[in-house]
DNA sequence: TTGACTTAGTGAATTAATGCACTAAGCCCT
DNA sequence: AGGGCTTAGTGCATTAATTCACTAAGTCAA
């Protein structure tokens, strides 16, 4: 949680710029061309003020009485998380997940192609999956190369998973989407975010639990975090 | 973010929790009798002071001097999630991610059976995948009540996203996940947890961009926060 | 040009989360 | 039985995040 240089935005501001640059992508789609904080606030569900700091941390884009102007803020969203480039993703595990992922529109559509999909399974190696066919994890070094990949999304089973993310970081990624439910464990240099699907619903559990417990009504899960390995 | 009665645990706690049960699920798959809050740190990859006062959320189960039983805070943990039970979840969407999730072990096998999966699409309904019989999102109501469902997991496109969210209010859910990149628009008794793919690869992609600026190493992602509508 | 109104930007208070460092207990060895 | 060792539990300081409430800038109508 360390940056050098640059204006050094605070991480939950961060997680939350992706969530407005959505949400300004369907004001732009129902030309809207300008919105205020309030109105981006209640669109996100958040608090206005919440939403004025954070759009500060990118500088100061607004006008005041006026509000800001959906494209140029869009464009400043993405300048700053990166997203004025693509960024090509490998998937890691050639099951139902990762092949679904592989052609879920989601990916491509938000700027990050699926260009390649391993598996460690001879009978899965080979395979045709969505115009990509499923190679060799043992090529992955080459892959990374070749396709100049930046992202690789782990989808194995939990027993794989440390293993294919030893093979990303010696291939050279250093950013790794995990969905096996495993603490990787990596260099401090990798990025490693972890989308454990049983989490998200074990929070809701006991939400929901909570909810037979105290009869109901007034129980409200908390939108954030998806919690804190590493 | 409140509660009633009960011990309140933080937030940031709750979404520990689940974690460090699947480390102890690990843990006694390797007969792993007892453990101390240092061993589960290192592999949590938290703070050891972190684990003890997440974990004296529960109630005081450890032994000073020794550490804590592994199936004894199992069972704890599993209490306080709610997990001492299955919760049936009902799929809304049968595309590629809807069907991978439906056939997807971690679900069951993690306490949430999949009972149920339903789409709006007549040419899907009627389809049989991994089992299930795709049914249609207007009898919704028919199958949470006939299947006791508690959860219900949005995987329809955008567009489709609020309206398979009022379908299952409507229905009486109260727990919702949603794959959708949508911030729901929903009664604040119940609970949304979104798992935004897209905003995932985003804080990633900062991060990439990040280590490109400042000429690379030093910078690290944060684990936390899948980030905050609502 | 002026004055009423709107809204961004931000200092400061508040609240939540983290992590240090100490205290309290229990084990084990002699 | 006692002393040393280990480790849970926790008060407190620190840090991060949120929210309030004010200030600074702009628009617009008369």
């Amino acid at each position: 949680m360390t940056q050098l240089q640059r204006r050094k935005i605070p991480d939950a501001a961060i997680a939350r710029l992706p969530i407005y640059l959505q949400i300004l992508n369907n004001l732009a789609a129902t030309n809207v061309l300008r919105f205020s904080s309030d109105e981006l606030a209640a669109l996100a569900g958040v608090n206005a003020a919440k939403v004025r700091k954070d759009l500060s941390y990118l500088g100061s884009y607004g006008t005041r009485g006026v509000g800001y102007e959906v494209t140029y803020l869009t464009h400043q969203i993405k300048r700053e998380l990166g997203l004025m480039r693509e960024w090509n993703v490998v998937v890691v595990g050639a099951g139902n997940l990762g092949c679904a992922l592989a052609k879920f529109d989601g990916f491509l559509s938000r700027g990050f192609p699926v260009v390649a999909i391993v598996d460690n399974d001879p009978k899965k190696i080979g395979r045709t999956t969505s115009s990509l066919t499923v190679g060799d994890v043992n090529d992955l070094k080459n892959i990374v190369r070749d396709e100049k990949i930046s992202i690789g999304v782990i989808t194995t089973s939990s027993a794989a998973s440390q293993a294919a993310a030893d093979s990303l970081v010696e291939a050279g990624i250093t950013s790794i989407l995990n969905f096996a439910p495993v603490v990787l464990s990596t260099p401090s240099s990798v990025s490693v975010r972890n989308v454990d699907l049983g989490v998200e619903l074990q929070i809701l559990s006991y939400f929901e639990q909570m909810r037979l417990e105290t009869g109901s009504k007034s129980v409200n899960a908390p939108q954030l975090n998806t919690a804190g390995a590493r």
